[in-house]
DNA sequence: TCGTTTTTCTAGAACGATTTAGAAGAACGA
DNA sequence: TCGTTCTTCTAAATCGTTCTAGAAAAACGA
């Protein structure tokens, strides 16, 4: 607690230069090993803390921290496991690195206030994570020289991104469903616009996320004759999921299939239509997007990409010394599973 | 991208101070707003990104960021939706002070490496989520006289904390069970020692975590005449509640009752006795801790704590301008759910 | 023994902002 | 008109380091 004690109070107690006491923190072995041992036991003594980091990151011009920008609410964010193994996996470089991650939240409702956190923010790169184009931030980090990354290809397309071909994935994942006969699907959709206590059916130009527009372009691609429905239970998540299939097994017009445009979503359905006594794969195909840990033993027909790896690949184009440009799209691929069947004749 | 542009270079170009510039973006009313409408274009101009966030910090003193203290590896801290509802409701409080979260894992195998990041963290107070006491870090804190509030009472007593009466809350679980005439209980405790392929058989005094100690006493309290086992299948997840109850299922000597010291881990066990084709709170009553959002679905009988108010708490107590010493005991609650019920007669 | 290299340490200038105290001029009340 | 109060702006100190260049002393090679 002792305050005020600085690396100067350190080296006039034992008679040294200030450069001389910051070399025992830092350079150990610009000085003989005694005078260190003094220097170390002096400030112990003093109870000082060692060098602040305020002033070391201004003076060496690293700050140790990894800014990590998400849309919305951070609840939303880690409700995902997909973003867990995100970010799971870009910690687990973090710490190679000794940084830091600095979650950086941008809330939809203050784009401002998210741009001054971007501002104050004392990071030397920046992952984004789900954030929409042409949010402000963005600007900010570019004006601030800060090296970026998107986990998202299509949003900001003149940056560095490690990401998956949206549209091939969801493209395999249409083709099996064509391959089973379904031509009548419902798209679980997430959308931050709306609080959604109720789902809606959405339009295709309602759909805020441009991955998950690619998304359904990829599945029309490969079901061009089919019927495609778009519904949102709100924010992605297993509930939104659950309330967003339940309107769709309650009603007149039931789709053949139903796909979550991430695996929670999905699981959400297979709830759903638990509790009404129906069995994915014979009584209706549900498929997901991810892979994420629980849809292996939930049995749901998903796309797996390598979302750890994801986190992973970012740390290292984030961290590495030597940052460039760098543009890296990983595989995807489709793991059939007891969730989906073939569509009923009628 | 405009590199080495300062307040200063901005100053010079207007034909001002560099403190009116300053001024221009933190104290707005300190100037005419023709000048720092000037001003603010001229910067535009120029490429001048706004102040230095890390310059900022060391003269003002504010980091304008709040360290998260983990133990172990990120990706573990976030897989159980507990940690995830406490920080949401920490990022919630640190929004309103726009604030960041600073994540900084403290890795078990590297002690040394966790002191450093503390060390470097630039941060104006810390969360302790789940760090074992006597942790080096904690005595950097508390060297650099940063504000600290740990989440579990125990641990460190002398500290600020935001928690629950965790034997009162056990002996309450303990209570139900022997009203329904358990006798006979295996405990799924998390230990981080055991990386847990393979479930193992703890002793008492093999608990790392001393929360986990404490939630034990309150069921030996409640239940004095019972025979309680300890089985631990690795890391607190869902998947070592399944292999450490899967182990325990397929044992000659069931007991009858399973308590998770988590609802993950009793999540996990749930699922176990699904795929064996038995009943929860029929043939086997499964209990568990913290009522998650998905224990409800699931029809399990666990202690209620406020997650995301101890998140909410713990951020306002950090970030109140006139910190002390503060310690907030947070209500804990009894829900009975279908999971459980009474122990078959023999 | 003498020049050369190596080791060990230091002085002083950054790093990029904020803050305090105060100056110059405009507006004000009587 | 004069003293007083605002308003608007500035000079200079300061935050706590690290870095560059170089000095002094010690070790080295021939």
């Amino acid at each position: 607690m002792a305050a005020g004690v600085t690396i100067k109070t350190v080296a006039q107690a034992v008679g040294v230069s200030p450069s001389t006491v910051s070399n025992a923190y830092n350079k150990p072995d610009q000085l003989s090993a005694a005078l260190r041992d003094r220097i170390l036991a002096k400030a112990q003594e003093l109870g000082y803390a060692g060098p602040d980091a305020s002033a070391r990151a201004l003076r060496s011009g690293k700050a140790g921290a990894v800014g990590v920008l998400f849309t919305d609410k951070l609840a939303y964010a880690f409700s995902d496991p997909y973003a867990v193994g995100f970010l799971a996996g870009l910690a687990e470089v973090a710490e190679e690195f000794s940084t830091s991650l600095l979650l950086t939240p941008l809330p939809s409702s203050d784009i401002q206030g998210g741009a001054n956190a971007v501002q104050q923010a004392a990071i030397d790169a920046a992952a984004i994570f789900c954030v929409t184009a042409g949010h402000p931030a963005l600007d900010i980090l570019k004006q601030r020289g800060i090296p970026t990354v998107s986990t998202s290809r299509s949003e900001y397309p003149a940056l560095s991104w490690v990401a998956i071909d949206e549209v091939e994935a969801a493209a395999k994942l249409g083709a099996h469903l064509a391959r089973l006969g379904h031509r009548d699907l419902v798209v679980l959709v997430d959308n931050t616009e709306a609080p959604g206590e109720r789902p809606i059916e959405l339009s295709f130009d309602e759909v805020g996320c441009s991955d998950c527009e690619l998304r359904i372009q990829g599945l029309q691609k490969s079901l061009p004759d089919a019927r495609i429905r778009l519904v949102s239970g709100g924010h992605n998540a297993f509930d939104s999921g659950l309330r967003a299939a339940e309107l769709v097994l309650d009603s007149q017009d039931r789709p053949t299939a139903i796909v979550g445009l991430s695996d929670v979503q999905a699981l959400g359905a297979m709830q759903a239509m638990k509790t009404r006594g129906l069995i994915p794969g014979r009584d209706l195909t549900v498929v997901g997007f991810d892979d994420i840990p629980a849809a292996q033993p939930a049995g749901l027909t998903t796309i797996r990409q390598p979302i750890k790896d994801k986190g992973r690949m970012v740390g290292r184009v984030l961290l590495d010394p030597a940052f460039t440009k760098r543009q890296v799209l990983l595989p995807t691929e489709l793991l059939v599973r007891s969730s989906s069947g073939p569509a009923p004749r009628n």
